[in-house]
DNA sequence: CGGCAGCCTTGATTTCGGTCAAAGCCGCCC
DNA sequence: GGGCGGCTTTGACCGAAATCAAGGCTGCCG
């Protein structure tokens, strides 16, 4: 569903210098001069679920990488019908380049680690490193790929088939290491069923019950409605539609 | 619906070396140097509707811009089901830079012109001009924001609402120099019925009963089954979910 | 002109998922 | 412990859209 790995293939880690934390993303594509500038204004704090990081409300003037955790990016229309357009993990970038008018929120799914950047100083930066905006360039194009695969899964799959990419795919981005020939796995639900019903386009009932169908045809198990198991990831696999 | 003013924004129409048209996209982001090496390698040429532009089975070695008619970007899941997950229109830019991996099909959905550089040639060029990459991340955000606007659409909407957005959508693209204000206009449908429910995740069936729904209410009349008119766009604004 | 092929529309029926309603579970705080 | 609130599950019923099945319209070609 993704090629996650691509995005920030170039290059390993770097300690960043402002939330001196070794990581992806922005910090990676600048030169040291640079990032001692950017060190100066930039900061990284943790904030709780269900905070709102990007809203129409307020104007955003910052970017961020997301260090852990997971960021659900929402758009609702006028009568409260929520939808949820993506799902940002460590270490993808956060914010609006070039204020590209959008109506979309932002909001904590579970606790997150941030590293934030004054947009200005980003913005001047872009100007000047062609690296750091090839580096956006390529985690947008992901994004839009991920975006249309899961255009595929809202038009035309099954609700069980939708539940059961949702898993594979939140399986495959909570932990960046599985193996992709991995045959079992095993994680918390980032989401609440509520939540899970608002990415899939479905209510809160049907996904419980295709949770719970999933569940007594052995494929999953769930402990504290957050925990699951998949003992057979090939079983899954073949639920989602391919 | 989409802001496409503002991708090409910068700068005006260029008149492309190789094609000899005028028009936006890739040519504009160049300096006459550029171009003129471009020019010995490109072409414009014309496609007939279902034309394949794109496929998973052959590799594509070229970038085009659209300088007129409406392309259709697909997916598949293996059992044939199919989704629409784009379309573009002049002057928008087709391909796929870095290589994304998407199994992602293009086809004319209309009779299509083209302007086509080598994949060599442009992503050489890429690395010599910001000014080029630059202006693919807009493009590239921009398609991010229209899927996940078009995400709520096919999660969300009613089938009701779903006719309606399309036929909004459309109006909008089609004639990009639409009055926004514009109280009324008319365009031909680029797409078939079997089309538009592969993009709006419907049946054809269901497709043809709101357009006969439309009809009968008055919202909008249809000539030949292709050409639309709205007299009222803000009645069928009403009726699009907002 | 006549027949055929490709789209499109319309109607009858079925079904999947939504809606409404109730109850369970669990953690939390008094 | 007991009660409360939030989240989840389960059941009964309903309805929007899918499916199945004709039939119509248009343009093309013999």
């Amino acid at each position: 569903m993704t090629v996650r790995q691509d995005v920030h293939s170039s290059g390993t880690p770097v300690l960043c210098q402002s939330c001196e934390a070794r990581h992806h993303g922005v910090c990676g594509a600048l030169d040291p001069d640079q990032l001692m500038g950017l060190a100066k204004t930039s900061s990284k704090h943790t904030v709780e679920p269900g905070a709102e990081l990007i809203g129409d409300t307020e104007a955003v003037d910052s970017y961020s990488n997301v260090l852990s955790g997971v960021v659900k990016l929402t758009k609702s229309l006028s009568d409260g019908r929520q939808q949820i357009v993506g799902l940002q993990f460590a270490p993808d970038f956060l914010g609006r380049p070039f204020k590209v008018e959008s109506a979309i929120n932002a909001e904590a799914a579970t606790a997150v680690s941030l590293c934030s950047f004054p947009k200005a100083a980003i913005e001047r930066m872009m100007k000047e490193s062609p690296e750091l905006e090839h580096r956006l360039l390529k985690q947008t194009l992901n994004e839009l790929d991920e975006a249309r695969n899961w255009m595929v899964t809202l038009g035309r799959k099954s609700a069980s088939e939708k539940v059961a990419s949702f898993l594979l795919m939140i399986a495959r981005n909570i932990d960046p290491a599985l193996d992709p020939s991995a045959q079992s796995t095993s994680f918390d639900l980032p989401l609440t069923r509520a939540d899970i019903a608002d990415f899939l386009g479905l209510t809160i009932e049907t996904v419980s019950r295709q949770l719970t169908r999933l569940r007594s045809d052995g494929v999953i198990r769930i402990e504290n409605n957050r925990h699951v198991t998949v003992d057979n990831l090939n079983r899954l696999q073949r639920r989602s539609g391919a």
